[in-house]
DNA sequence: AACGATATCAGTAATGATTCCTACTTTTAG
DNA sequence: CTAAAAGTAGGAATCATTACTGATATCGTT
């Protein structure tokens, strides 16, 4: 058997799944604290890693420096906030005909591709 | 006066826009060393960073922990191999359509998207 | 050409996110 | 129940990048 079990990361894919907003690790590591006191931070991003290599979770690189994750692993795309930061889910469809265009006048193969989008969030245009 | 004029800036800029493979701010260091021994890597980055804050430079977020720099600031998309990690750009029209489609359903306001292609390179298709 | 203000530099220390290491603990197959 | 294997806590280490500091280069004004 090649993984075990451990509540530890069962804890940290519930805490993920009861969110939305795509936390970083160390949120992940201030919340998974309330119920496990001495978990190591260590811990927390040795299992992120490891469930998003399982395809469990989905790493984000948004372009802050931070990863994001994020438990919903079927395909969406994300915006994010370039005033506060935040990212949120987008309600579209999938686009991978732009595989496609890609692919003409390149030589080697497109597997997938990601797409941020930025600009204003509802929040932040509301208030400005 | 606020932008004041330094060889190495300079040197940077021109090492840049002799190069199509995206260098880091490593590469680019280790190169302009050779017309300045002396030039410090501080200064490679906060150089790249201006070039960028100014447009002069884009800096890609790749996915692979580092921040890569391209000359050609035209708007045009990356490509980025699963197996070697090169960065290529790809020949396409620009796809601004979907910052569109994405805008649907969508409460904010969306500026732009950054989009990368993954896969497998020609070259490192031809050698499997 | 010399002056002075200030942007830039080299060198180095500091930062922040992430990964690695090691001795101890938990899980699980038999 | 037991023991091998995987997981953990805690902290040190790494890596890319940024910040700090005293010295240097640039440039508008004389």
């Amino acid at each position: 058997m090649a993984l075990k079990y451990s509540r530890q990361r069962e804890a940290i894919m519930n805490f993920l799944m009861t969110r939305k907003d795509h936390p970083t690790a160390d949120v992940v590591y201030d919340n998974v604290r309330k119920e496990f006191p001495n978990i190591s931070l260590g811990t927390v991003y040795r299992n992120l890693t490891l469930l998003s290599d399982m395809g469990e979770l989905l790493r984000l690189r948004v372009g802050d420096g931070m990863d994001h994750f994020d438990a919903t692993t079927t395909p969406h795309y994300h915006f994010i906030c370039n005033k506060c930061g935040c990212v949120i889910d987008l309600n579209m469809e999938s686009i991978d005909s732009i595989n496609d265009i890609a692919g003409t006048n390149f030589g080697g193969r497109i597997d997938g591709h990601v797409a941020y989008f930025y600009g204003t969030c509802e929040n932040c245009t509301d208030h400005s």
